[in-house]
DNA sequence: TTGTAGGCGTTATCAA
DNA sequence: TTGATAACGCCTACAA
């Protein structure tokens, strides 16, 4: 089922078929209405392989993305299939399980032999694993936007402030009357869990508190780390009085140590968290979190890289970084 | 940077690089060695539009899903994705928002027109959103294998059994000597709540216990849900002593309200849930609940698909239901 | 084992 | 406004 068979049937050149199916080129009405009579008689489905090949333009987003059965990753990625497919753009998945340079190299090619127009690369920034990118790997790609990195010249980088976030919920904290905050923060390899430690310093610093290393134990995002993170600190810290937890699935941990160890929540200990995963309203108590656009993530990637595709001008209006909300409930 | 950039470079033919780089053909061991060289020295990468152009055959899996911020959907899509990249097939992906006709055509077109190998249809099966299985869209379609839907003659589908799982969570009721059992099920709309609702009334009967319909109450999945028909079903029969749940989600909701009116769980009331979401071993009480493998679901819809695809033989060993595992915790 | 010619399905160019 | 022709980049036949 080809261009020519409509041709044939429509009695017109393929290049009038084309022509009528793609506007490009004026055509009459009586042949437009022949073409497409027999476009719908046939069942015509233009092969876009052939297209893109011919065009250049494959009209396709590569995505490369890292652990998708998590709540984030998968949100934003939600967010750019949604804001793809308003712009008529399909998309190329990728994900990466380890993040070493073979993999990396292996995810773009087969990104870019496919002739992806863009490429959004939403792979968390965790040790080394972006050094990629200062090699000449980066040249040979189409235009390529980053997500929940830290920024770098010349590179188009959109993310949430998590700083920001991280500071808002414990500036919350301390207008509760909290003195010691503790922190439970991510893995410190990653880029966002060492940004949300940042905030919580920043935040403390700001009500002219101390920001001891001694109130901070490091988790792994899981809920069985908060747990153990939550002892450890209570071991040593007897005191504290605030906590915040790097993600929410921690704060779950915490939040049963909590009732284990009867400190009530939050009279004797309030807790913030990160992330407002649907269930975060649900716990015992419900937890007061950090709340950020993820789906927003994903969509304005997509936005992004098509002013750089299609050589758009109006860059300037589109955000770079993305402001969390805090969500107060009863946790704190 | 084409082919025959690379074979001037190598002083070949283009259908000698052409034979070197895809080992379709011998080629002697100098040309191939001068091929690779001049491949490595441009940083050659082949078009894959124009391959898949001339070899009717792109690599290339279609995916259709549904709800990818949710935990199952993009369980399942991981496991896709993995075991495609092992055999060496690209993902395309596509969301579907709502499930009308329209936008079924428009995706499958859409992935038709990119002419994808196969497809993979993991779209909950709700209301008549199914039908268009019965037209003739299906007939133009390249092979295809449906997640998690009712079976139908001469269709390949591979899911979960709904249905086993919620009666062995039932019947772990039945064993903790609870005789009063309700069911907050799911939209039922949704064949998947409809399965889980009929696991229930099979453990039920098996036990010998009566499986009234007031002892039953539709969610939404939603914890909210779960919060308001517990509520709901408290009224009608005050009397229930055990609970099962559609999923963990609306469990959270349930939980919650077991707590205010203070039945102690899982002594006054026990409760099962359904999905094993990792936050589901933290909530208070940790809950009982179903697990299913939902990354092998994806994995076998892939080596089902590529059996098809591929034309190979042994389609009779991978199975097309998958039996879930109940995970016994502490409501019940 | 190597090279040449032709075609995969489409669009751009150019002449009519 | 239309149609023939030549690409797009690759692979398969066929001939050498």
């Amino acid at each position: 089922m080809t261009i020519r068979d409509v041709a044939k049937l429509a009695k017109a050149s393929p290049s009038s078929v084309s022509n009528a199916l793609t506007g490009k080129r004026p055509v009459s009405d009586t042949t437009r209405r022949r073409v497409q009579a027999a476009v719908k008689k046939l069942g015509y489905n233009p092969n876009m392989l052939a297209r893109s090949l011919v065009n250049r333009r494959s009209n396709t987003i590569g995505v490369v993305t890292f652990g998708l059965e998590y709540f984030g990753p998968s949100r934003t990625l939600a967010g750019i299939e949604r804001q793809a497919d308003e712009f008529g753009y399909s998309l190329l998945l990728h994900l990466l399980h380890t993040s070493n340079d073979t993999n990396v190299i292996a995810a773009l090619n087969g990104l870019t032999a496919r002739r992806v127009d863009g490429v959004i690369w939403a792979v968390p920034e965790i040790g080394e694993n972006h050094s990629w990118i200062t090699g000449e790997l980066l040249r040979r790609l189409p235009p390529i936007v980053f997500l929940s990195m830290a920024p770098r010249p010349n590179l188009t980088v959109v993310a949430i402030d998590n700083r920001a976030g991280a500071a808002m919920a414990v500036r919350h904290l301390v207008e509760q009357g909290r003195t010691k905050i503790g922190l439970i923060s991510g893995p410190l390899e990653w880029w966002e869990a060492r940004e949300r430690k940042a905030g919580w310093r920043e935040g403390l610093k700001s009500a002219g508190l101390a920001a001891s290393e001694r109130l901070t134990v490091e988790g792994d995002w899981s809920p069985e780390s908060g747990e153990v993170a939550l002892r450890r600190l209570l071991e040593r810290r007897p005191d504290v009085d605030g906590l915040f937890v790097a993600n929410d699935q921690m704060a779950l941990g915490a939040l049963r140590v909590a009732r284990e160890v009867h400190r009530r929540v939050p009279e004797d200990l309030a807790i913030a968290g990160f992330d407002n995963i649907p269930e975060s309203a649900y716990f015992p108590p419900s937890l007061t979190t950090v709340s950020h656009p993820l789906m927003d993530l994903g969509r304005i990637a997509v936005r992004k890289l098509l002013t750089s595709i299609e050589g758009r001008q109006d860059r300037s209006s589109i955000p770079e970084v993305l402001r969390p909300a805090l969500i107060i409930r009863e946790s704190a």
